[in-house]
DNA sequence: GCCGTTTTCGGCCCGACTGTTTTCAGTCG
């Protein structure tokens, strides 16, 4: 479990969103421990959702004196972030911890354990950590206390065993993979209609925590029997007349919806959507006078039930169009649609070129033309090679006499698969002192430069920054590759002056890129704030050999779920208009 | 703790499943 960092600002470091956000839910987890009201809990959980997607430093802006507002703030949650961003400490926090123990509040990462039960073994045993919950359990002490029995305790021990084997949520690349697997055995089971992935896959989240799949069906219990049977469940949870969850083998929970097919709209957009994007429809049924669940539309003076059988018709009862579900994350896209002012974001067809891709003349698998004809074939008009520059030494850059020959098999190469294209370009380093490793007469021969920080990422905030600014700034380069510089589940964003960046990439002309490698980089919320700025953004993916080539798509995905049309983004050119647009 | 062109008090999204409750609380998504 992460411990809380101690925090202390006399270095006039400020906290962060996501460490406010840490804290508030933290609150909310031990108010509800303690017995208090739920709704104060929810109030300060949803404060802390709030600071958690603002695109701005929270912190920051407390201290000029200029504090955002908050849904859900009030006066006084708005003074304990005062309080936070000034001294990064928060008494009343402080307080609670005292009489919640950080083992206490770690037992709620327990699945079926809630803060009834904790508040519950804590007061009859003095249990106070996961730990100390498993041996109560392993010793059928669980069992006297009244709400819990023998069956409890064996829930609670194969829970510990699972949340210890899976510790991290997995990558949308892998889910993928897992969830095309199921549906298709399941889509060969007698009576089943539709299904389809929903939940955060859907939405295209990067990670994914539980796999949500549903299902419509003449007839509930021969899909739900088919997924219980599959060898490679190791596990079901509970099976209920139209749902069940299982776990697979070292692998996630995976929960199965069915409905009728009649029902299928609400039933999809209730399983894909957040919780505030669906907070958001239901507040609108009830001005309507309507409450809805997935069932459908409830009429709620007669009881009558409205049905949707498809996505559209399900929005089209609040009269709002359709919400492309990478959308539907409660920030804003309801009240956009309500307005008519949803854009019309960039979708895989718009996609022309591919802007990042490597070849084995540096660290890639494959040569530039099996890269290229792979590309073609999967429908792209252009590549941009991008391989490395020399001082990236583990993926053997390229001298300048390299480039030189380089150029010349681009240059046979592009007669050879004319309409296709290869734009000659180079992902180039940002070295440790901000200066570039090739020099401006070299950099003006490529058609597109595009450059990244590999090395030196331990840097302080203010140095990244300008070694970031340094390659935005320089008139040939074209593209920022990676800009964050992490990877899912492996490595931490670097702590860039963000609006800084954005603000001087959409003054050069200088495009974000959206990596579709596991690497996800621009996120979302990053490349929305981005795009606001009046950055240029590209979709590209960084494909070391063919297979690498459709990582493209979750670069679209990601900025689809950042807003952006079709306009923002470079790969959407023509070869002509890119090359245009950069001289 | 927040919030209000119906409200400054009384609500706060909705429903299903589990366990052991003989009518419902806790948890989850």
């Amino acid at each position: 479990m992460p411990r809380p960092r101690s925090v202390s600002r006399t270095d006039g470091t400020v906290i962060s969103n996501a460490e406010l956000a840490r804290i508030f839910n933290e609150i909310g987890d031990m108010l509800e421990i303690l017995g208090e009201v739920v709704y104060k809990a929810v109030a300060y959980r949803r404060v802390a959702d709030a600071v958690e997607r603002y695109p701005d430093d929270v912190a920051a802006l407390y201290r000029r004196g200029d504090p955002p507002k908050l849904p859900g703030a009030g006066a006084a949650l708005t003074a304990k972030l005062a309080e936070l961003a000034e001294t990064g400490r928060l008494e009343y926090h402080d307080r609670l911890k005292a009489q919640v123990p950080d083992g206490v509040l770690g037992m709620l990462r327990i699945p079926g354990i809630g803060p009834k039960t904790v508040r519950l073994v804590q007061g009859e045993f003095g249990v106070d950590s996961v730990e100390a919950l498993r041996a109560a359990a392993e010793e059928g002490r669980l069992r006297g206390v009244k709400g819990l029995s023998q069956r409890t305790e064996q829930n609670v021990l194969d829970a510990i065993g699972r949340i210890e084997r899976r510790e991290s949520r997995l990558l949308i690349h892998d889910a993928d993979i897992l969830v095309a697997g199921l549906v298709k055995r399941l889509r060969a089971v007698r009576g089943v209609r539709r299904i389809e992935p929903a939940g955060s896959l859907r939405r295209r989240r990067p990670t994914i925590g539980d796999l949500d799949l549903l299902a419509a069906v003449d007839d509930p219990a021969a899909v739900i029997a088919a997924l219980d049977g599959l060898p490679e469940v190791e596990k079901v949870l509970n099976a209920g007349v139209d749902k069940s969850s299982i776990v697979l083998r070292d692998g996630p929970q995976v929960d199965l919806m069915v409905c009728p097919p009649a029902a299928w709209g609400t039933h999809l957009l209730h399983f894909t959507g957040n919780k505030d994007h669906n907070i958001a429809l239901r507040g609108m049924a009830l001005d309507r006078g309507w409450s809805l669940s997935e069932k459908g539309y409830k009429v709620i003076e007669t009881g009558e039930l409205l049905l949707a059988a498809d996505e559209d018709e399900a929005y089209g009862r609040l009269d709002l169009p359709w919400i492309p579900p990478e959308m539907r994350k409660g920030d804003g896209e309801v009240e956009a649609a309500r307005t008519g002012s949803l854009p019309d974001v960039v979708s895989h067809h718009d996609v022309r070129g591919d802007t990042h891709t490597h070849s084995s003349w540096t660290d890639g698998v494959d040569s530039i033309e099996v890269m290229a004809r792979a590309a073609r074939d999967r429908g792209l008009e252009y590549i941009v090679l991008t391989d490395h520059s020399p001082s990236l030494g583990i993926a053997r850059g390229l001298s300048p006499e390299r480039v030189a020959e380089q150029g010349t098999e681009i240059g046979r190469l592009n007669s050879e698969l004319a309409p296709f294209r290869i734009l000659h370009g180079t992902e180039l380093e940002i070295r440790g002192d901000a200066t570039l490793d090739y020099p401006d007469e070299l950099l003006a021969r490529f058609d597109v430069v595009i450059a990244s920080i590999h090395t030196g990422r331990g840097q302080p905030s203010e140095l990244l920054t300008r070694r970031a600014l340094a390659a935005i700034e320089n008139p040939h380069v074209d593209v920022l590759a990676h800009p964050s510089g992490r990877i899912v589940n492996r490595r931490d964003p670097l702590p860039l002056d963000w609006p800084r960046v954005f603000e001087a990439a959409a003054r050069h002309g200088t495009a974000l890129e959206i990596n579709g490698s596991p690497r996800l980089d621009l996120d979302d919320p990053l490349a929305r704030a981005a795009g606001q700025a009046g950055a240029m953004l590209t979709v590209a993916s960084d494909a070391h050999r063919t297979e690498e080539l459709g990582q493209q798509r979750y670069a679209v995905d990601l900025a689809r779920r950042a807003w952006l049309r079709p306009d923002q983004v470079l790969a959407t050119r023509t070869a002509d208009d890119l090359l245009g647009m950069l001289r």
